[in-house]
DNA sequence: AAGCAAAAATTGACAGTGTAAACATTTTGA
DNA sequence: TCAAAATGTTTACACTGTCAATTTTTGCTT
């Protein structure tokens, strides 16, 4: 029962922490320090784990869009195939508001180069859009300039019905859950051209 | 030629050193020190006309909002009528693209309440919206739920492909600017169902 | 098994930050 | 004129991230 000088696992323990503090206080209170501490460690242990505070938020970050994408994948599975783009569509938003500072912190700030983590975390949310863009189409799609425009364009909208709808932008009207299943309608003919997971 | 005690307009000159540091260094030097240093005057001094740091980066966000708005009316007067729309959208972008550490500081924290004067320039960049948006029309419209879902849509894409693009999440690609002026592809049959201003 | 190097955690210190109170100077207007 | 209000400065304090020095534990090698 004694505390040991060695933690274990402080490195789990950290990002834990600092995604309750994000959670609970938002996200001035996510400090090295407050981490450190709500880990039962004094403040420079991180260091051992970690560079330095940016270090720490990179991995918050990259827990994140591990959670990201997996809300993404369990909206895509309770749909039919022929809507699973929407059902994707409809957990990434929802992740969004279900962890609205979290979702901030994720794209807060320029992507790339932070650590190998995030960058793979962040590739596997990103894999899934390209995954349910995959066969998509709908009867505009040949006109639209470069072939990579169909991820670009569902991602643009779910990550702007999600993060103005997290700030607050959408007022008391809010009914950016209830926008987002309508894609099939703002997109006319938008869905699949072809059954997917032919060997199914 | 001595300064003088008095600063004379200290409070303009503490949002324009805070949004020079922006441009040069980024969020992270945005400090309350930084800014009063910049304008030649104490550490202290900035709490006579600001409520603390949340109130001289409320001001900031205020400013962006201004330029914001007059970026989007600048768009909209470079294009014909029937196209004001895709000008505005432009500008919006453009904005983004040329200030992105003030637009993701406008929009990366909750937006309500913080100051009446940056709930007024919000709301001067949300009317150009609504304006864009009124009598615009596609064949779709009226199956969506709600009234306000046009801006909403409008918005929504606007700022996800503003976002996603300052923060480096297109990648090489990077069509973003591109993108926007194919929206009348995009959505087709989109546009204004009458002329506007019918005096004119 | 012994011992020693590496890993992990602590302590103490330092500069920089926001905030606050007390004080100084200037401006204003009655 | 002169007192009050507005504007700036100085000083102080708690908190933060970072670093160096130290202590404790773990684990591997011999």
């Amino acid at each position: 029962m004694t505390r040991r000088y060695h933690h274990g696992d402080l490195r789990r323990a950290l990002v834990a922490s600092g995604l309750e503090i994000l959670r609970e206080s938002g996200v001035d209170a996510l400090t090295l320090r407050a981490c450190a501490a709500r880990a039962g460690v004094s403040h420079s242990a991180p260091r051992n784990h970690f560079d330095g505070l940016t270090g720490l938020v990179a991995a918050i970050r990259a827990e994140g869009f591990r959670r990201h994408s997996a809300a993404m994948r369990a909206g895509m599975a309770a749909e039919p195939q022929a809507r699973r783009h929407l059902g994707a569509l409809r957990g990434y938003v929802g992740f969004a508001r279900d962890n609205p500072d979290l979702y901030r912190l994720m794209f807060s700030r320029p992507m790339p180069g932070f650590s190998a983590e995030l960058d793979a975390a962040a590739d596997a949310s990103f894999a899934v859009l390209i995954e349910i863009s995959k066969g998509l189409d709908w009867p505009q799609a040949d006109k639209v300039p470069g072939n990579a425009n169909t991820w670009m364009m569902l991602w643009s909208f779910a990550h702007g019905i999600a993060d103005l709808s997290i700030n607050g932008q959408f007022g008391k009207i809010d009914a950016a859950i209830g926008f987002l299943p309508d894609l099939e309608t703002v997109f006319p003919g938008f869905g699949y051209t072809q059954a997917p997971n032919p060997k199914a």
